[in-house]
DNA sequence: CTTGACTCCATACTAAAGTATAGGGTTTAG
DNA sequence: CTAAACCCTATACTTTAGTATGGAGTCAAG
């Protein structure tokens, strides 16, 4: 039988050990049992725990925005409703981050197009918006 | 007439003279000249420095992106060219993340839209998809 | 029985771009 | 002349998500 140590946890999890030491700290786990040699005991909620966190990573929610997830799925009044609202406000920060991105992008793109890409910066279209004169 | 402290570089490029400091630390300032008392010496050409840098960052270079930047500036036989491979290095690097953050939104909307907006967690599709039992 | 692999805890380091604070000296306006 | 406002240096703190390190204890295999 294989004990369920952090090391079994980090494994099952597909992070490493100072990740899972990590989430302890920060809350995102709770605060385990341990044995008598003072080991820390995981199980299988744990390992979906982890798992549950990297992929709300993977959807861009910060660690912070993934405690108040997980405090949702611990209160018994938590609504549907409200991890529906924490999402949309996530989509919308995602949107913001986006449109700042293409903002850039508009802006490079143009000034890239414009490079000459031979001769002195002194004529380089890409520098010259940076010095403007404002 | 104005003496070119800090405070007066600060105030015309629009920074606070923390950043000014920092800035220096960074290298992306030269080492300014001492008056008498020890205060450092400013000029315009520090002001259009920073608001080189300022601009910069508005097309979302880094600070380290900066350097290499202000380095070409510096440069005898730096070309257009090469500033010009930056920048489009520098475009991939917005569209990469561009890239993540529609997948992100994309992978969202259909959860936010799926959810009933009422009911138990039990229930939540957005939940369930971070739960998912892989 | 020893060696390697694992665990514990605490602390420090990384990147990024600053901001804040403490404890001094200086300068300027009233 | 004094007090506010400015400057100096050095150090620490902030956020995010970990990774790394060191010293000590423990456990499993040969």
């Amino acid at each position: 039988m294989t004990r369920k140590t952090i090391g079994w946890v980090a494994k099952e999890a597909g992070v490493n050990v100072q990740t899972v030491l990590y989430y302890e700290r920060r809350g995102l786990l709770p605060t385990p049992a341990r044995s008598m040699n003072g080991y820390r005991v995981f199980n299988d909620a744990s390992v979906r725990r982890i798992r549950f966190i990297k992929r709300a990573q993977e959807l861009g929610f910060t660690l912070k925005k993934v405690i108040a997830l997980l405090a949702l799925q611990g209160e018994q009044d938590a609504s549907c409703a409200d991890v529906s609202a924490m999402a949309a406000n996530h989509l919308e920060d995602i949107e913001a981050k986006i449109h700042d991105l293409e903002r850039m992008k508009k802006a490079l793109i143009p000034l890239v197009e414009a490079c000459p890409k031979k001769g002195a910066l002194k004529a380089c279209p890409i520098m010259d918006s940076m010095e403007g004169d404002k």
